[in-house]
Parts: C-alpha cells; structure tokens; sequence
RNA sequence: GGCGGGGUGCCCGAGUGGCCAAAGGGAGCAGACUGUAAAUCUGUCGGCGAUGCCUACCGAGGUUCAAAUCCUCGCCCCGCCA
C-alpha cells in the first residue's frame, strides 16, 4: 500500500478519528501508516495494540508526563487497546535519549516504588480496567546471551551513530557506554514482546521508536507505526517540564495550587496546553486560538478556562471552580483567601514577653530563615493584619497578635490564635 | 597501563595568594505595573536578634600574617594513546 490512498475512500468517522488522534503530534510515521491501520482495524473489526512505554525513572507524575498519557487515552476512546509497559527492566539500563550525560542507574527499591505510584498517577489520565499493564523485566530479564547477540546483530554502529544524541557526544568525545547502546535495542524488542502496532512517545524517542521497526522486521514481525508527541515547555515557557527546573504542574498538586501555576504558564503556551494536557477536541483548540487570537476572548479570561479544566480532570468540577474563585479573590480583588490555615503563636517565637517578627515568620514556617525573614520584611513582602511591615526590629505583644492574619507575599498567610 | 584536563553557591559558570560570602547568567523569592502566579521593570538571592560574627569553593593535612587560589596525600569525573 501507499500514499495514493483515495481521499473518497475514507469515511468521515475515520478522517474525524485520525484527526483527534493526530492531534499536537510532531512526528506521525511512516507516512499514511496510521490511516491505513485504523482503515484495516475498522474493516477487520479488531482495535489496533497502541504501546507506551515508561520508565519509572521519576516518583512523581506531572503534566509533561501525562502528555503522551493522554494520546493514549485518546486511543482508549477510540476502542483501541493500550498497552502500557513500565520499564522496570530498561529503567536499570537508563535511556540515554536527550541526555548529554550517562543517567545514574536506579535501585531495584527505588524503580518498584516509582513504578506503583506511577500506576496510580497514569489512572488519574488512562482508564485502567481497560489497560494493558505489563512490566518489561518479564520478558527482558530471562533473554539469554543467544537472545541478545541477535538483537544487537540486527542494527549496525553506523545507524546508531545517526542519533542525534549518541552523534554530538560522540563526536564531542563524550563517553557513550555499550549499555547505553542497548537501550534502544531492548526499547525495540518491547514491541516485539507486546505485538505493537503503534507506538507513542516523546519527541526524543524518534530514534528509539523507529528502533523498534528494525527490530520487529528482525524478528518478522509487521512494524509498527510511530507517533511522537512534543515535549511539554514548563512554566517557565523557556524549559521542557521537569521538577529538577521547578516548573512542573504535579498531576497531584493541590486544586488551588495547579491552578496557580496553571495562571504562570505565558500565554502563548495557553494553545499547546490544551491540545496536549487537556481532553479537548480539535475543534476546541482551535476556538481558543481563534479567539485569542482576534481578540473576542480575552487571555485572562482564556487561561482562567483553561486553568479551571486542567484542575477538574484531577480533581473535579466541584474542587476548579472553588480553586478559580480563590484565586480570583486573592490575586484579582487582593482579598485574603477564604480558608487560612490557623495556628498558636510558637512558644519558641516569645522571648522577654515580646514577639520578634523574623523570628515568629520562621517559627511559623512561613520562611526558612532568619535572614529570608529579614528580606521579606525589608523588601514590603510581609503583613501583619491590614498593615505592611517594613521594619525587621518591630516587634508585638502576644495578646495583639491574636487573631491577626499575617501574609508573606502574595500567597502565604496564616491566622494566629 | 601511560599522558593530559577537571571537581566553585539550587544550576551553569568566572575567579590562580589579600580588594571574595566569591563576577556574570539562569532558576527562585519580593516589590511595582497589569489582563493572570503572562509580559515588563526594580530589588534580592549561605547562616546568625547582625554596621559585626560563623560556616563555605570535592576530602584530609600543610606552607603563609593571609588560601577557592600554592604544596602533599586521597576520592571522584572526563579525554587521548595502548
């Protein structure tokens, strides 16, 4: 088959699928592969073997990871099957993908543990009854060296020297271990195990998962098809999302939180988040950039739509529109939130009958130190009641301080009592 | 096994005897502004009840009035040659 496929012959239901399940995809391949796929699994009555594989290489889950989740999903709703793999196995290999450095291997305790709160963060995006779950330790860790010496006769130095990656550093004469060299092999023979007919995956993972089409046809196996999705910029709109950058959304951050942080991505994000980390439909990205972009809906007013979406998919309706409002009232209206936490002034914060303000903002826990205090206070980030404080002496009576809202920037407070 | 390069604050990275709590950038934090925890601008960014003191430049010793900087011994990382 080629490329010629007749436009006529596709029906609408299927041109409507692919469309939603291409989606904000960089890399579909090969060429008209997905449609002819889903065109055969229609005709043949029989979903297609969607396959992701993870790493359990991270404790916790943010929205970066769940981009590729969320293709999945896509999958899932289309009545295809999702075959997640947790790379118990090639975790302790580490994928050198992307990586200037070789990754430190991981601990068999640390990667088991990743691996159950991963399961439990991807439920929060997959629909598990339906999902595939396997671990590649089960096929990968009872290969024998015969095994092996095929998988690796089956790919040349040259072609992995084409990787991106595996080229710069080596032509930068960084070191490349032989173990790194087997990672995209055991990626491929993945495939192999679970009968791939997709696979999905990042961007970085090009490489690996066109890997995993050499391997198959070693093993005369159909190859698979691949898609990639883009990495997730963080918060910071400069940097791919990961908690070593600090601008990641945690799938389990709290409501007001992931909404805030939600607000702190820059507007231009605003299109590829929601293609990529919400549910939505082509058709409601493309309202959204429209509107942006004419200017008939207003970026606040979008990202506030936005934020209060990407918070009801991990917490509910019920948990955004409180978690909206609460922002709206502090940042908007420059209100106090409506819950403050409430807590006894510190024994350890009273000396002489006085209290000293650096010292009961750290007793406290609003700051970490004495010196953070001092800055905070200098630099009018710190209230006491209505009143700004900008003298780092000042002290209080405990009996003035009862009842007292006290607030460190823009989102600390806490009520004394 | 031989030769060479290197380990600096959350990260990157300058600094080769005092002027170094350590340039510069990034991240973070605060303030202003605003349409948002966007953007932009400004400030801040080891600890200490604090015009000073303490702890810090891989680790342990040493030289010196004085060391991130010099010496010795370790540990670790990297390259080249074999």
């Amino acid at each position: 088959m080629d490329s010629e496929t007749e436009p006529a012959a596709v029906p609408a239901e299927i041109r409507e699928e692919l469309e939603q399940l291409m989606l904000g995809s960089v890399d579909v391949l090969p060429e008209g592969m997905l449609l002819r796929q889903l065109m055969q699994a229609r005709a043949e009555n029989r979903p297609l073997r969607v396959k992701l594989g993870v790493d359990p290489t991270a404790p916790d889950i943010h929205l970066g990871h769940t981009v590729v989740l969320r293709k999945l999903r896509r999958f899932q709703d289309f009545g295809h099957t999702a075959v997640l793999i947790i790379g118990d196995y090639t975790g302790k290999v580490g994928d050198p993908s992307g990586r200037s450095k070789s990754r430190p291997q991981l601990s068999d305790e640390v990667l088991e543990h990743n691996a159950r709160t991963y399961v439990d963060q991807a439920a929060k995006v997959l629909d598990m009854d339906k999902v595939e779950l396997t671990r590649n330790g089960d096929w990968l860790g009872p290969l024998r060296m015969n095994d092996v010496l095929k998988l690796t006769s089956l790919v040349t130095v040259a072609r992995m020297l084409e990787r991106d990656d595996f080229s710069k550093r080596y032509t930068a004469n960084e070191p490349i271990s032989m173990l790194e060299f087997m990672y995209p092999l055991l990626q491929g023979y993945d495939s192999v195990a679970v009968r791939a007919d997709i696979e999905l995956g990042g961007t970085d993972q090009k490489f690996n998962l066109l890997m995993g089409r050499t391997i198959m046809e070693g093993y005369g196996l159909p190859p698979q098809s691949i898609m990639t999705s883009p990495l997730l910029v963080g918060t910071d709109g400069e940097q791919k999302m990961s908690k070593s950058y600090g601008n990641y959304i945690g799938v389990s951050d709290e409501p007001g939180d992931m909404f805030g942080k939600m607000m702190s991505i820059p507007d231009e994000l605003m299109v590829t988040y929601m293609s990529l980390v919400t549910d939505a439909s082509v058709r409601e990205v493309e309202t959204l950039q429209k509107g942006v972009a004419d200017g008939s809906y207003h970026p606040a007013q979008a990202k506030r739509d936005l934020a209060e979406r990407v918070v009801r998919l991990y917490h509910g309706a019920d948990a955004a529109q409180n978690a909206r409002a609460g922002f709206d009232r502090v940042f908007k209206e420059k209100d106090r939130p409506e819950d403050i936490p409430e807590m006894a002034v510190p024994a350890g914060a009273v000396r002489d009958g006085k209290v000293w303000l650096p010292r009961l903002l750290v007793e406290t826990g609003l700051v970490a130190s004495n010196g953070e205090a001092r800055r905070m206070i200098e630099q009018g980030g710190v209230r006491v009641g209505d009143a700004v404080v900008s003298d780092a002496s000042a002290e209080f009576a405990p009996a003035d301080l009862a009842g007292a809202v006290v607030q460190v920037g823009k989102r600390k407070f806490l009520r004394l009592s």
